[in-house]
DNA sequence: CTGGAGACTTGGCCCCACCTTG
DNA sequence: CAAGGTGGGGCCAAGTCTCCAG
């Protein structure tokens, strides 16, 4: 992956500031000061305490048995119920802090700032192989209370604080080697350049390790990203192959490539993740495409105009509810009859498949072929269907509006959902405000433009058809600021649920929009932000107007 | 085949610096 | 100048997929 690097290593959390002895903790409504190590797993929980998680059973029961193993003795001894643990003073010492931060001073602020960018400077970047690149991640997490997503069983849990000891560091022999901070020492030095990681560690929750990697914009990860929409493209040339073969495959007289071709067919019809197996208890219990269960789907053979309609309704990745009803051609239903038969709600749809099995398979029929590659591929190749659809006079805004719609039916193909912004409804209120103003100001507008006309038509002088120009810009102005708002207004109600930034980062080949700014005079700015176009630094350099993906 | 380790990509949420507005 | 709103970026969890041992 490389031939030298070299960086600083890691930058650490702060150590554990004790809380000042003012700020009590009570027990049963007894102050009660506690011993550091306790105090510091105290203070997380305090710092959560207005959060819904708190209130939550298994949080509670997970957090309470983490911090009694940091507990002296003693303190195990005092302290059997988080019922009767008030955390009230920490939690309004910390708020106050909060507060104490905001309201520092120009001055303040900038020297903080200073600091960061110092921080940034001295162990943000590392040097690759002739290049100097920005690391993704050279902060270590902090200690905290671990907080999963969805129902996940181990919420509460103590996140343990990350020591030099616990770190394997990665760089080239021939590099100057980071030194660990004063008194400690690294777990381990590696020289491996088969990995692309600079730091890793082993994480206390799960057990998985974290790595200390590039930043997007890094030549490596940039060749990644080039690679897989190339490998994308491939699938596209091969695609109809693929198709007919797995249709022929619903056909066959064995049940495993029966499930296989049905469940191929969802992953490319309706972007589906694989679905790998997870252990049962570590996680919240969601899935995808092979791990579907009887209880995640339900038939119809008829509903409303519709014949042979599937029903979807599961809990995907990040526990983001997956639901769609959509008619599927008979065969497919009939063999999703078949697989449900003689099954309780909690057996697996695919009992003779899995992620393993259809991955091997998909790499039998092309190179490099796998599960995601299908989310790929049809989300650039819808976005360039799209983008295709474009009228070519629109104005600039409308243009940048078609293109986020495009950008949409790949967000709601993939189903990258949101929860509505907290300010969703007020902000939606100002921009109406806005645009009623707009409108009353175009009245205005128009009512002097008419009576500049008639004042011209009267004196037929000079100075009055000035007037009549400079009325009719004004007006002329107006309405393009209104039609601005409009847009925009209609943009953000679309936008309500849904989450553009996944499928822009991930899934949708730059090379598609870039080739779109070009054909269509849009500046790039209006589609991708300053760390987008780093990260598509590569696509900007290498797509022409005409590029097909 | 199974299970686990390891490496890397994908994903939603939240905070805060920055900008606009009153 | 304070208040309020927002986009960008950081955070870190949760996926995918490969490889290897047994």
């Amino acid at each position: 992956k490389w031939r030298f690097l070299e960086h600083k290593g890691p930058v650490f959390a702060a150590p554990y500031e004790a809380m000042p002895d003012r700020v009590k903790f009570y027990y049963d409504g007894k102050p009660m000061k506690l011993k550091a190590p306790a105090e510091e797993v105290a203070t997380f929980f305090a710092k959560m305490l207005d959060h819904e998680y708190t209130t939550k059973d298994i949080f509670r029961k997970n957090f309470f048995k983490d911090w009694r193993k940091e507990m002296t003795s003693e303190e195990k001894s005092k302290l059997t119920d988080l019922n009767k643990c008030d955390f009230g003073e920490m939690s309004e010492y910390f708020k106050a802090q909060s507060e104490a931060r905001k309201q520092m001073s120009k001055g303040e602020k900038q020297k903080n700032k200073e600091e960061n960018e110092r921080l940034l400077q001295e162990y943000g970047f590392c040097v690759m192989d002739n290049h100097k690149e920005r690391i993704g991640n050279f902060r270590i997490e902090p200690p905290g209370l671990f907080r999963g997503r969805g129902d996940h069983p181990k919420m509460g849990m103590l996140k343990r604080r990350i020591r030099p000891e616990d770190i394997i560091i990665n760089c080239s022999k021939d590099s100057k080697q980071p030194k660990a901070p004063p008194g400690t020492k690294w777990k381990e030095l590696r020289h491996d350049n088969k990995v692309t990681w600079l730091a890793s560690w082993t994480e206390n929750i799960q057990g998985s390790i974290k790595y200390i990697m590039l930043n997007p914009s890094s030549r490596i990860k940039g060749e990644k990203d080039w690679q897989k929409y190339e490998t994308a493209r491939r699938l596209k040339k091969c695609v109809d192959r693929l198709r007919t073969q797995y249709r022929e495959d619903w056909k066959s007289k064995e049940m495993r490539i029966r499930q296989r071709a049905v469940a191929l067919y969802f992953i490319d019809k309706l972007a589906l993740r694989a679905g790998n197996e997870k252990e049962e208890g570590e996680t919240a219990d969601t899935v995808g495409c092979c791990s579907l269960r009887v209880e995640h789907v339900k038939l119809y053979p008829k509903m409303d105009d519709q014949e042979y309609v599937v029903e979807f309704d599961f809990l995907g990745k990040d526990s983001i509810r997956y639901y769609n009803k959509i008619p599927v051609e008979k065969r497919v239903f009939k063999n999703l009859q078949l697989f449900l038969e003689n099954k309780q709600p909690e057996d697996d749809l695919f009992d003779r498949l899995n992620t393993s099995i259809l991955n091997k398979h998909l790499q039998e029929l092309m190179d490099g072929l796998t599960a995601k590659v299908f989310r790929t591929y049809n989300a650039s190749i819808t976005l360039q269907q799209q983008l295709k659809e474009l009228a070519s006079d629109d104005s600039l805004p409308a243009k940048v509006l078609s293109y986020n719609r495009a950008n949409r039916a790949v967000a709601i193909l993939c189903n990258h959902q949101r929860a509505p912004p907290k300010t969703f409804e007020k902000s939606m209120q100002n921009l109406q405000t806005k645009i009623d103003e707009k409108q009353n100001q175009l009245s205005a507008a128009r009512k002097q433009l008419r009576g500049a006309k008639a004042e011209h038509k009267a004196s037929h002088d000079d100075k009055s058809k000035k007037t009549v120009e400079v009325k009719r810009k004004a007006v002329q102005r107006i309405e393009e600021q209104l039609m601005k708002l409009q847009v925009q207004a209609t943009d953000r109600e679309e936008n309500k649920q849904i989450a553009l930034g996944t499928s822009k980062l991930n899934y949708l080949d730059p090379r598609i929009s870039v080739a779109w700014c070009k054909k269509w005079v849009v500046p790039i700015e209006k589609i991708y932000n300053k760390t987008q176009r780093e990260k598509f630094a590569w696509a900007i350099d290498m797509a022409e107007r005409d590029y097909e993906f």
